[in-house]
DNA sequence: ATCATGTTTCAATATATTTTGAAAGTTCAA
DNA sequence: TTGAACTTTCAAAATATATTGAAACATGAT
């Protein structure tokens, strides 16, 4: 298998999963482009790769951006903008994890808190069916949100650690 | 705040997080309806409390018997068929991080197998940028599909070993 | 201030997914 | 074997989501 064809591949592949995972097969088939790419690359160059508009790619770079899975890199004496990946997989990982618990699951542990009062008599069947229900959920989410909060707090020291080294 | 109001809520709000995780909206809402329900339902009633078509119905309860999420109950002297969602939060996770993990990891891990053994010389920078990428995410997939391996073993002891007490 | 080189926006369009509902299929009691 | 009760299928329609591309906008060198 060539290199191109392999990156093919991996673009293809990636971008699957992504739609699979609630993020558009296009913002994952450039994130795929950019982590096996060598070095950044610029709007133009990701439109030829991938055979998509500049609208789309850019639409779709920018949410990458407010991710932070991408980067942007200012080559000197270039007026183009370039893009880089963010390559450590284990932080990728992270800023998604960080995304989906604050889009996703902190809306959910609200509402599953809101609806933990409900009236009635909690002799009522159904009513007891119900908050029995809710509370379990909620104690489950609450324990994900617990596990997510501590491997983001990991990561960052990870981040601020390395960081603050250069400076030492 | 009323109970029925309280299950609308919590169907809608299952649903949306649903449709965030690549399954239907009409599955989640399914789900989450029998979650919260004191007694199994008939096609009938989902049909109703959620406003959907027969035929909806039926393709996603079916959907949700495939995950195992829901199962078949008889009623004596009824022809209609009753269906129940398993309510143990933790067992439920485990079934969807099974099949997920079945559907999506298990599939990008034999991509990334194959897309390790490329032509060209190492010493190519971008021959080893890419395996380089390769590498990495296959490092982390491999270490996810462990653990979720692990969590889901786990589980089917704490299932198995329950059953097998029945016959103590 | 102008122009060349980019970037961003967004209404129209294309694509993909979900839903409907009527028809076909199944099951079982009589 | 019939037919009433219920379930399943699937093509057409509705809905939701993603993409295009041209125009508007920004920026900085001259």
């Amino acid at each position: 298998m060539k290199l191109s064809e392999a990156k093919a591949e991996f673009v293809q592949s990636w971008g699957i999963l992504g739609s699979q995972w609630g993020i558009n097969r296009t913002m994952a088939q450039i994130h795929a482009l950019l982590l096996v790419a060598a070095d950044p690359l610029t709007t133009e160059e990701i439109m030829e790769q991938l055979s998509i508009s500049r609208g789309n790619t850019n639409m779709n770079v920018r949410e990458l951006m407010d991710w932070n899975l991408l980067q942007k890199v200012i080559v000197p004496g270039e007026r183009k903008e370039y893009f880089k990946a963010e390559k450590d997989i284990w932080k990728a990982a992270t800023l998604i994890m960080y995304q989906r618990k604050k889009r996703e699951l902190d809306p959910m542990l609200k509402v599953l808190s809101l609806l933990e009062t409900i009236e009635g008599v909690q002799t009522d069947k159904d009513v007891k069916a119900f908050t029995s229900a809710i509370g379990d959920i909620k104690k489950f989410a609450g324990q994900a949100e617990k596990t997510l909060s501590t491997i983001i707090k990991a990561e960052e020291n990870w981040f601020w650690g390395s960081f603050i080294k250069l400076f030492k």
